[in-house]
DNA sequence: TATTGTTATACTCTATAACTATA
DNA sequence: TATAGTTATAGAGTATAACAATA
């Protein structure tokens, strides 16, 4: 058993890096020009106008992966631009429930499209519709892999010291 | 022609941004925690390890896309903690060449295992080596698609002024 | 006691524009 | 005049730790 990895999947490890980091510029740059917005706040956008419903902030990290207070730090920003509403929730007081207004919905709606035109020529152009649809499957399999087993050095919330 | 794309297709965009952004989170700590260095500066001493010859600051900042600063930036970190060097080329003194120190490579070799363990179970342990290779050669198809055109939005220079 | 979320703070990183120096 | 690189500056984003409130 080897430590080392075959240089070939290293190598697909390093050019599937290179080329996300390309497209996430390209990306960011078009959603800061026609939305105003980061990337990281399309992702929480597009995912409350996904689930439509609301969720609270905890839920909405999760599919962010970051930290609470950058959640917290987001959420105001989205909150102040007037794309999010919070309030705390019914059920459980502690909790806050983030709603996306209805200007939210429209700023993406208004941004995807031109998300599209970055997108296109970038990633679905020099592919095949069976290249794609082998890249999602693939990217499935480890998104789903990932998520399955949270990762062991970055816990959601810090463990609970162990009895000292 | 519309200019919505395929639900798939932008399914498996969403799907190919989530997984990477899980790894690079991932990866960033075990860089940060074993190698006390970003992912970006990872990247950069990567490379001049990889082509093993002195390269101008233009030439390292083609690899990772970013602003001429954030370049000089990046490399004053480096020079400070002894990872490379930066000397006026004889051949163009305008230019600097940055070079790779001992330490430098060390360093590479010394975070490479413990960023493979982070990598092998997250990408490598889901797929197949067949599915590796398919990724592989996507993903590689459309680093070079992308590196062939120079994305009109983010040119490297600051375009001439169009005579006023 | 554990969990949800916020806040204060410090730090890293990036981009813009102005600047120097060389080609 | 154009290019290579640096610098000053300002802004965005993140993490840590301490905190308040609820379960």
């Amino acid at each position: 058993m080897n430590d080392a990895l075959e240089p070939r999947q290293l190598e697909a490890y390093f050019v599937l890096m290179e080329a996300v980091s390309l497209l996430q510029h390209s990306v960011e740059q078009q959603l800061r020009t026609e939305g105003g917005i980061s990337y990281v706040q399309f992702q929480l956008l597009a995912r409350l106008a996904a689930v439509d419903e609301p969720l609270t902030m905890t839920q909405l990290a999760d599919g962010v992966v970051y930290s609470r207070s950058a959640v917290t730090y987001q959420a105001a920003q989205l909150e102040e631009a007037g794309l999010i509403t919070r309030a705390s929730s019914p059920d459980d007081e502690r909790a806050t429930l983030v709603t996306i207004t209805a200007a939210g919905r429209a700023l993406v709606d208004r941004v995807l499209p031109g998300h599209v035109q970055v997108i296109r020529p970038m990633l679905f152009d020099p592919l095949t519709d069976e290249d794609l649809d082998q890249l999602g499957h693939i990217m499935t399999r480890v998104r789903d892999h990932m998520r399955a087993q949270p990762p062991r050095s970055a816990s959601r919330r810090r463990p609970t010291k162990p009895s000292p």
